[in-house]
DNA sequence: GCCAATCTAGCACGCTCGTATTAATACGTC
DNA sequence: GACGTATTAATACGAGCGTGCTAGATTGGC
């Protein structure tokens, strides 16, 4: 047998090469011509490890989805609980061109999948396994007391969440107007607040 | 002469069959003949009130904008402040199918604009409008002592956009996970929080 | 009733798209 | 070194795209 090429390392590179274009040029800017040019290969030999346009598009969103992961994996070497969360927003964010180019990514994919029937359940695995982190995280923070105890789980989480995607948004359409350090403090020192903010709930 | 038809009329017209067709088939579906089909009118006559796609879609987008600000500008109603912050956050959030479209559309709008050079400056245009409406809100509550004074106002103003945008794309794109009256309790909870949040910011 | 301006419709063109098919090449094994 | 398979490249095709162009329909003013 021939060359033996590793198919699952092949196919990452051309994901690679499908996110680049899309931050590049937008999801309306991928055509397989395109994305064989930037990958250095040829149309024809992209379709022997992908066999439509879908499936490579769908494969390059999860490609980006875990390497998000994985970035926020590594973060778990931070010593108290609300480092990891202040480092989690870090990693969200887009603040140099790898986060960038994720960010601008997932904005693509978020907006497609509003009508797309194949990527919504997608987009909503996203969603909620990026809600599991931010809950995960305030839950074990306030196990370890680094958070107050009355803290409304579900309800912070998916504030913190929300305000760290509207961040993103803002980050990537509007980067002249809401600068990178400006979003990062306000999503700081929202965390900040979850300290003491609980304190006194309005009864209404 | 003939006819005399009132163009700005069936501009916006158009305009609003591009919307449906955004909301219904995304950015990516719309083509002349499927918006001339929604529209019920041919292709050759649409090019004769909009010379070029672009000029179309750029148009549409203007016309949703218009289509906000003059909701929010009907939220001037409210007797309070805080009664005009609410009543804005509700106007945002996609809680009827117009504005679920005019999300959609805004969503699909604002992706494009990350890697659209014509469409990145009103996007911009539409965050500065929106973040002038929250700031000025928020300020004016402080005049009438509807909240603390030593607010800060970009900062609080830049968050609570931030959130709601947020919130609306968790909306659209994850529906099934973010129930909508969940998403309403925490926008207004947030604004709730803002009367009493202020006393005890953290050091650093 | 006809003219002319305004509006509508439709076709044709060149282009790019995704995909199918097929030929050419590279290489481990015997 | 030849064989067979894994891999790459190239071409072809039908469909849909935006746009230019032109013929026809409509209608207020003379």
């Amino acid at each position: 047998m021939p060359k033996e090429v590793d198919h699952e390392e092949r196919r990452r590179e051309l994901a690679d090469a499908v996110c680049r274009v899309i931050a590049r040029d937008g999801l309306a800017g991928v055509s397989l011509r395109v994305v064989a040019d930037e990958a250095g290969w040829s149309i024809g030999s992209m379709r022997y490890y992908f066999t439509t346009k879908d499936e490579l598009l769908e494969f390059a969103l999860r490609r980006v989805d875990d390497r998000i992961e994985q970035r926020l994996d590594a973060s778990c070497v931070q010593p108290t609980l609300l480092g990891r969360a202040h480092a989690v927003i870090d990693e969200l964010l887009p603040l140099d061109v790898q986060r960038r180019e994720e960010a601008l990514v997932w904005l693509a994919f978020v907006s497609r999948a509003t009508t797309d029937a194949k990527l919504a359940p997608m987009a909503a695995d996203v969603w909620s396994r990026l809600n599991e982190v931010f809950v995960g995280l305030l839950r074990a923070a306030v196990e370890a007391g680094e958070l107050p105890a009355d803290l409304d789980l579900v309800r912070e989480g998916g504030r913190l969440q929300a305000l760290i995607d509207g961040l993103v948004v803002h980050l990537v359409s509007a980067p002249e107007r809401l600068g990178t350090e400006q979003a990062r403090e306000l999503a700081h020192g929202h965390l900040d607040q979850l300290r003491a903010a609980s304190e006194e709930r309005e009864p209404a």
